[in-house]
DNA sequence: TCTATTGTTAAACGATTGTTAAAATAATAA
DNA sequence: TTATTATTTTAACAATCGTTTAACAATAGA
């Protein structure tokens, strides 16, 4: 189980439109991602923003870059984003109710 | 499907250390809620401060308040959470890798 | 009524955040 | 090497956030 700072961390790195944007972007982009600059592109964020708020999402755990000669790809961490909804979700009302159940299955 | 900037929100007034184990404490208690006099004791936080965070979580639509007599009870709804982490799984990994699935069932 | 209890509101303050522009770094190509 | 491309870093700034203190409702009971 994720410890809460870890989860604020996760969260507030979430709770910005342009990070929620890149990540949304890299979740349905899947395994593969995609480089910083097709992502700044597409979501019209200047270059230097955009590192800003890679920063963020890969401290927080929640995307990965690897680099592939000038480019870095960046691709989504579904494990911390899976670690966070159990978070929230872990032992729902008590655990007591049968109409009541937490996730289980992600991506 | 929620909205970006409705999920942004949400996802902000989780990402705070005391109104993350306000929401926590409020998962597990189930739809009957707590008192705010109770989780403010119970999570060791000045009534003012309470307060502050419980509009925050409100606004946001991720608690919702009763008044009882002197007592106000605030109860958790879920249904935004589940709104959320749909938001944030949908189509993921452009829905191509069955290995790779939204979350089926919530609280 | 008067008093205690429960919770909210308002103002002030320091701390953190997001954006921009400019400079710097890293990797490739000419 | 020099130039070009891709991304990061730095510094500056306004804007937002979280906490505290004090004052303010609203209800309940004597």
């Amino acid at each position: 189980m994720m410890k809460p700072a870890q989860v604020v961390k996760a969260l507030a790195a979430l709770a910005q439109p342009t990070r929620l944007a890149i990540y949304r972007l890299l979740v349905t982009s899947g395994p593969e991602g995609l480089a910083a600059g097709q992502i700044a592109e597409k979501l019209k964020v200047s270059p230097a923003n955009m590192s800003f708020h890679f920063k963020t999402l890969s401290h927080a755990g929640l995307v990965e870059s690897t680099q592939e000669g000038r480019f870095v790809y960046y691709a989504a961490n579904f494990a911390v984003m899976n670690g966070m909804v159990d978070y929230l979700t872990e032992n729902c009302c008590g655990g007591h109710d049968d109409s009541c159940k937490a996730p289980t299955k992600k991506c």
